[in-house]
DNA sequence: GCTTGAATTGAACATCTGTTCATATAGAAT
DNA sequence: ATTCTATATGAACAGATGTTCAATTCAAGC
């Protein structure tokens, strides 16, 4: 029986959640004690336990919402291959310039998954990388891409635009859509033929 | 006065170094102990304290060793600019597959860097970034290339090239060479006029 | 054979780790 | 007013943390 407006949980999930987030992205999680969490929380550490099984799992669970918001976020639309890509290319930075924490630990913390959540991360990344692969094929099919290495061109686009996350700051010289005309403009180029 | 053969110090400290590094690559700085670092070299974990300071300190000697050989091994060669930038992405993609465990702690551990160690090895990579911003420029001013923004071209080229130590295995489908090759023809187009 | 001193041990330090659980609190439903 | 229960506390757990240092080892130089 839910309590209604007074009742804390639906408060304090969200909090523990977005605590976890910033203090994973900030320091990383190995360096993040479930007593940090909890004191950016504003409760103690044992009240965490209420909202996560334990301290892997507030980790794997931020990634996997991660990666299927991705997966949900982006599919191809119904246009030619350089139109897909061009779209894909946009909503790639575009998606994670929104998230830099969630990126952040996206990237730096598959190494402390435990074996079974990272199976599960890295099927969702390849799920997500075949997808641009399947566009360059089209495109390299059709003609109008030239591309030697689908699988490696699919690597570095990925690589390339992820990279934006490192060094974009909001207010500065250049806002979000200008850094997309940019690197479409060298992604549509990399591969043209 | 140095010992001779016998001096077991010559032989410990690099051991020391490379526990480190190994284990920094693979669990990250804050997940690995002293005493594993120990383990890893055979000693007890005061030992290590003949060698460093303290952990920090081993963490930083890594990444600024790294730096600086990265910078003592690039330098432009006499060349037009197009050649300068293809020998740029050639040494580069060679140089990080030769030190996976190096670049791995190099990009993921500068959070844990304290503040007047993050700003010099920041330093570093704002040194080995301009230079290949200057090879843009001087491509750009010639007329060879047609970069929009240089400052962008040189993060996306960087982190595009940096991102093949994510998925190169020795041995795989292809060889570095041929990897450096088709690199070096997606740089060369996206920047191409 | 004795002395010297670099190299190493192993115990100790105060503090932190993730997690559990009996107990307390306080708002909602009766 | 009383009961109920979701929510939270705070102490406890067994062990790990980085670092220090007196005591030990043992080969080199005399």
């Amino acid at each position: 029986m839910a309590r209604k407006q007074g009742s804390h949980a639906d408060i304090t999930g969200p909090k523990v959640r977005a605590a976890a987030l910033k203090l994973f992205a900030r320091h990383g999680f190995a360096a993040v004690s479930m007593r940090q969490i909890a004191a950016e929380v504003g409760v103690q550490a044992g009240a965490l336990y209420l909202y996560t099984p334990d301290k892997q799992a507030l980790l794997f669970e931020l990634m996997r919402g991660h990666m299927e918001e991705l997966l949900a976020d982006w599919v191809p639309p119904d246009a030619p291959p350089l139109q897909q890509l061009e779209d894909f290319t946009r909503h790639h930075i575009g998606f994670h310039l929104e998230r830099p924490e969630l990126v952040f630990i996206a990237y730096m913390e598959l190494r402390n998954l435990e074996v079974g959540n990272f199976a599960i991360i890295e099927g969702l990344r390849r799920d997500y990388e075949e997808r641009l692969e399947a566009v360059l094929r089209a495109g390299q099919a059709a003609g109008d891409f030239a591309v030697p290495d689908t699988k490696l061109a699919t690597m570095a686009i990925i690589a390339m635009l992820t990279g934006v996350t490192t060094w974009f700051r909001e207010g500065g010289r250049l806002d979000r859509l200008e850094v997309e005309a940019i690197y479409w403009d060298m992604v549509r180029k990399a591969v043209a033929a």
